[in-house]
DNA sequence: ATTTATGCAAATAGTTTGCACACGT
DNA sequence: ACGTGTGCAAACTATTTGCATAAAT
């Protein structure tokens, strides 16, 4: 828990019991992609008692502070859009995501972000960010 | 004016004149991207008397039937996501985004494709649908 | 004539905000 | 003690839906 605290000292963030007990959820989490929802559902079934409304503040002050990453997946189905939150350990990657399972892999791939970078050249622009979510299902699966 | 109708009907949707007129305004535009409360203006602009609503609906049934193709651009700047709009022309591409002036350009790059179908398969999934966009600033901008 | 589409207003989902109180340093 | 953070409820935004009316074949 000590290593959370210098964590948020380090993010010039007071150190509050939220704030620490969502980092610690995040680093511990089986499930390294949540929304701010499974994120307060979580937080209440180990019995903290932590508003949905301080969840998002606290998220979006993480996002901030690059301690954390948001995306918003499309889950290719049409369902409302929906932001989910990861630690931000420094390297970049994209993600991959099951339409069948709801799972998320990473990946990275040099050849893919050499190209990006050449293709925004190109057209004479510097790349800022950028956002690659291959949505998949099971080899062999469906019909 | 003929065209769309039998694009309407080759689609299996009955020719309304929301439909009709929303069709033409996608085909027309100087601006292929376009927000579902862009499209009500611009109709409002030329005198069609359409609600938002049907706007919506309209939009959806469009994208059912493969006539446009939906986009969730997060503009980086963590803005509310809205989505935008484009006609489906069958071939596919990928955007990136202008920070600066918020222009949309598209380009397909088949190495890019292929690396993605082959992560995809290295992980034993077969690809569904994907997302790429690159946001980005002209070179030289900013500071 | 019959079915389907539209407009409006109200509902929804995710997220944000105002304000009085509680907490961290 | 002081300033910041939190909880709650109310506000907001983008989008969807119920329902009575209007339009398409």
């Amino acid at each position: 828990m000590a290593e959370q605290k210098s964590e948020l000292r380090r993010a010039g963030l007071k150190v509050t019991h939220p704030r620490l007990q969502i980092l610690r959820l995040l680093e511990q989490a089986e499930q390294k992609h949540m929304t701010a929802d499974e994120i307060y559902r979580a937080l209440m079934e180990q019995g903290e008692d932590i508003g949905l409304a301080t969840v998002y503040r606290v998220l979006s002050q993480f996002e901030s502070a690059q301690l954390i990453r948001k995306h918003m997946f499309d889950d290719g189905s049409g369902r409302p859009a929906q932001a989910c939150y990861e630690l931000d350990e420094g390297e970049h990657h994209d993600h991959m995501v099951c339409l069948e399972t709801g799972e998320v892999l990473e990946f990275f791939d040099a050849a893919i972000e050499k190209r990006q970078e050449e293709i925004a050249a190109e057209h004479g622009y510097d790349i800022v960010d950028h956002s690659l979510v291959i949505y998949v299902k099971p080899k062999n699966a469906g019909q």
